[in-house]
DNA sequence: TGCCCAATTGGAACCGGTTCCATGCTGCCT
DNA sequence: AGGCAGCATGGAACCGGTTCCAATTGGGCA
């Protein structure tokens, strides 16, 4: 119970302190008889450093904070496995801050890197401001951006608008004219999100491209998930001329489209074509067709990217060249709920 | 850049360190006067406190370890949520600690604890030993288990052979008789999750009560995964004699079920009846009749449990009483993937 | 034999807070 | 008017490590 110090180590031991510590820290400068007489006296009181302690004189916390928005949704928990994976192997330790609301964002951004409790920080999807990065600067606290974009850090990122033109891009090589999209709410974007910008302009680049003249019907926006996306799908079949493919901007905002689809007896993808993006781990079980975005390997770029930082002592990787603006390739996968534009789509006869 | 500390606070308010360190923790014993110009100085110099440097001299780490098994899976992301919750309104971190192997299970249940850098333990589905628990108690860091049992340690469960149990009863009040078990491998099951027994142990004791033989052929075991599942559902299908009901170890395995199910043209609940366990998130979207068990909320009653222990300085929660052991309810969710046999099941005509 | 250098080692300062304790001061009571 | 209580405050020790620097020792070389 009574906590055993490195003093004590070094009094069982006939030692001093420093002595202690340079076996600890596996300094050379210790002569093997002394080293097994510390290593015995350690084992005998069973002593484990304070890495508080530690943290305090050395002045690094051998820790990283890792922020992300709702954290629960299956991309951020793919990019949260590839960003474990790389620290578990590294000794430092993860800690992990939740944000769902705008309050929460600015207290983690602003409070988060104060307190020298971190040695970096990894911020999944949200923007920092220049203030902020200052003060990220300032504190001394390398940071790496993960899904989002800052001039003056390094990032991980994908190219949403390329992604998403080639999937609304395919949908019109397969004969589609009626093409919708539907997504998290665009107007209303208290976390600003970027992907929620870029793959609409990616959906309506495509259809400029196209000659395809925008249709507002056909955009809906809703919060996430896929309830939410069922019922705009809903709307969407209920217009007079319906579309004959959905994109939708993420896999699980998919699956809602594949229920109302299935609710109505609507054959996908003989009636409906449905694209979504993210290739999250059960997008396979579903055959979608997706835009494939390397989750996990992105939050592993992205801790290692960190982890290079934090090496090179003045905070910033790869000296003098600048922060580092990684974009990993998107590709969409072909799956079973995109085909041709059925010829007579009419006569839909209703299964159930 | 050079950081700030308490010192230079003091000198630019013109007062002690000690004085600055009771503005900071909101001690009375300072005059409103000497508190302004304290705060003044403060906020001209943009100082924050060094956690860690408090945190040695205080003793206290304000941090809470989470060491959780394949911290991906659905069911774990929704403790993981239902913990954060409440953690993030206490002023702990939250350091996650994720194990997939033996030796990283050893390694955290040793290793974490130790280096005074945390104030307690929360623990899913994983059961220290003896050894581990005396441990905690040496070291002075309280441990919540969730998922998982020790009589020394205060516990959030549930009940899994009995809502395993009321699972399969409900099949075979429904009428069935063959009853297969699709699992997590029994034998080798290295992490030692304790519902991987305890879910078993209730499909048989069901299966006894009500008199029908245990047959082993229906008792298939795998990795886990709607992969997995979905071969041993068609290992299972191939039988001569197939079941006519399926329990699923978990939702997931249960997807893979539905999916064997509906590559084979057979039709669910009409030609085969899925039971899964937990009631995931999207469990509602395929409509799956499972066993309901409150995820978020054993992760949250977990932290709130911890808290308690953290509170209570001798480190078990409840004085004299011994820790609590809470067993949360479990629900059968009747949705639309049970149904009586059918009595005539031979004629299956295969859709595709 | 004497000197210098390298290898080991211990002491003490330091990291940046918290807190015990002593001190100065004011004000009230007798 | 003297004394004491009590508030406000500053100094210094302390938490448990790391690390600079000085000291001791032994061996090699002239």
């Amino acid at each position: 119970m009574a906590t055993v110090t490195i003093r004590d180590v070094a009094k069982r031991a006939g030692v001093g302190i420093a002595t202690v510590s340079r076996v600890l820290n596996e300094s050379p400068l210790v002569s093997d008889e002394t080293r097994h007489r510390v290593l015995a006296a350690i084992a005998e009181l069973d002593y484990s450093p304070s890495a508080v302690a530690r943290r305090l004189s050395r002045g690094k916390s051998m820790a990283v904070a890792v922020i992300a928005p709702f954290f629960t949704r299956r991309s951020y928990v793919e990019r949260l496995q590839g960003i474990e994976n790389v620290l578990s192997t590294s000794g430092y330790d993860l800690i992990l801050y939740n944000v769902e609301t705008v309050a929460r964002r600015d207290e983690c951004l602003r409070a988060v890197p104060r307190g020298e409790r971190l040695d970096g920080l990894l911020i999944l999807s949200l923007t920092p401001d220049d203030d902020e990065v200052r003060q990220f600067a300032a504190l001394g606290v390398p940071a790496v951006l993960i899904d989002a974009y800052h001039p003056a850090l390094p990032t991980v990122q994908i190219d949403d608008v390329a992604g998403t033109r080639t999937a609304v891009q395919y949908l019109i090589d397969l004969g589609h004219r009626r093409i919708a999209y539907i997504g998290e709410t665009l107007d209303q974007n208290p976390l600003k999100f970027q992907p929620i910008n870029d793959r609409y302009q990616g959906y309506r680049a495509a259809l400029d491209e196209a000659g395809i003249p925008f249709c507002p019907e056909y955009h809906r926006q809703g919060k996430y998930g896929w309830r939410e996306a069922r019922h705009m799908t809903h709307e969407l079949l209920d217009l007079p001329e319906p579309p004959t493919a959905v994109f939708a901007y993420s896999d699980t905002m998919a699956f809602g489209v594949l229920e109302a689809a299935q609710q109505r007896g609507l054959d996908v993808p003989g009636q409906l074509s449905v694209i979504g993006f993210d290739d999250v781990e059960i997008a396979q079980y579903f055959r979608l067709t997706t835009v494939r975005q390397p989750l996990h390997e992105s939050g592993a770029r992205g801790a290692e990217l960190l982890l290079e930082c934090m090496d090179s002592d003045d905070g910033v990787a790869s000296p003098a060249v600048g922060p580092r603006h990684i974009v990993q390739p998107t590709e969409l996968v072909i799956r079973s709920t995109t085909a041709n534009v059925a010829t007579i789509d009419l006569n839909a006869e209703v299964a159930y």
